[in-house]
DNA sequence: TGTACATCAGTGAACGCGCGTTCACTGATGTAC
DNA sequence: TGTACATCAGTGAACGCGCGTTCACTGATGTAC
């Protein structure tokens, strides 16, 4: 479908208007993202933003479904980038590729893992199919290893509390995700130690401590994929 | 040593603007303590309360030492709820009064673990003592352990990268841990992974995933226990 | 025990700045005949 | 191909609200002789 002369002039404005949104974000935080502010460095008056955006709010909710968007490709880009029967190669690149662009666009990773925007609340019909895209990368990894039987059958989720696993077995149906509990679960307890990793280096606790955070990652992530019983090539 | 009658109502006021910025950090998230809406709800103006802080920033830097030091405190008493040789049972302890902790002050714990309030820097010959102490705990426990050889070596930690392993020697040595290199990087280990959880929890992330966050919580850090070698009784 | 003086808590006006949103408008660009 | 009209981008004033911080001040409480 092609765009008028005078839709491609407004796709340009409003990437203008969100591009320079981000730049404030990086530089005063998430909650520092204002229509007035923006129009300032872009020239206008912050009524002109308003044929863009209708308010603050869709704003954000734009920037938000942006930015699980570019995470999602950056793990599929990730995930494509290795030989198909790599399953641990695979994993490793995707859970590199995660945290990777999450220290590339530190301001986009809090808006949408971090604090909520005071006095914005996320639609979720909006937001919940953007997360769904990253975290079924993973969960494809684990059902395609699993199906060539190179997943390390483990004990411990077998003891998974009844709630927890019930839910699990929910989540899997009603997403139409094809594995079964075990890879399931792997893939959120890997994803829990990703996420504490990389919200602790985001906001420099982890530095002190390790050293080097990303030394550290590739290690603890190394001993996630060899735990699950996959090979590195 | 004793507090005159002015003294000790001083210290009540600067106690109560405390409390009511932290009901307002609950209400509209940390970038939303303000000295004029603490005066309001006080019935001051809002110059009174630069007779008890000398500016907003100082406010944060007393509010965030006071939720470390409330969290070091949880963890104490809970480690010493436990049997002293129960080494597993008081790190299980330690890690579900943690959990407990940033459940019910989410926003004490958005304000030291989360997005950074915008504009204010926290003077860290002030924050870094307050989080060694919760983290003292978590090692002592483990190098008690250690110790009385309750600790399962781990055929992990000796390919520790080089620079985490030295770094880690390295605080081990500056903060006077007595403890070796293996228990350090357990506790390191398990301490992201904790982290995590909570962080996604807190931002209601996971309970879409896992159903009762924390049975999920109690199951993994279960299995770190175990994983360490350390019984439960 | 009473009085003079210093200390302290809190006031009120002001400065200079920020924000999102509504409204009636001007002037340029595109479209239909 | 030229003209009339509709569509669109952007303006400028205004509303009503928020914020941290400084300053000169009043009046109550405590202290020293």
């Amino acid at each position: 479908m092609t765009l008028s002369r005078r839709e491609r002039l407004r796709e340009n404005t409003r990437e203008e208007i969100k591009t320079i949104a981000r730049k404030h974000m990086q530089e005063q935080g998430t909650a520092a993202i204002s229509l007035r502010a923006i129009a300032r460095d872009m020239g206008l008056t912050v009524t002109a933003l308003y044929r863009y955006y209708p308010s603050h709010d869709e704003l954000v909710t734009a920037l938000i479904v942006d930015a699980f968007n570019a995470l999602a490709d950056t793990m599929e880009q990730a995930d494509s980038s290795q030989p198909r029967e790599s399953y641990g190669n695979r994993l490793m690149a995707v859970m590199l590729a995660y945290r990777e662009w999450a220290m590339q666009n530190p301001a986009d990773f809090q808006l949408i893992y971090g604090n909520p925007i005071p006095g914005y609340h996320a639609p979720r019909e909006i937001t919940v199919p953007a997360v769904i895209r990253g975290f079924r990368v993973v969960v494809g990894i684990l059902a395609e290893a699993m199906a060539n039987g190179e997943l390390k059958p483990s004990a411990d989720y077998q003891h998974l509390p009844p709630h927890v696993s019930a839910h699990m077995i929910e989540i899997i149906k009603h997403y139409g995700y094809n594995i079964s509990l075990e890879p399931m679960y792997l893939g959120v307890s890997g994803w829990v130690k990703m996420h504490g990793m990389i919200m602790l280096e985001l906001f420099h606790h982890t530095p002190a401590v390790v050293g080097d955070p990303e030394e550290f990652y590739r290690f603890e992530i190394t001993n996630i994929v060899k735990t699950a019983g996959l090979t590195l090539k």
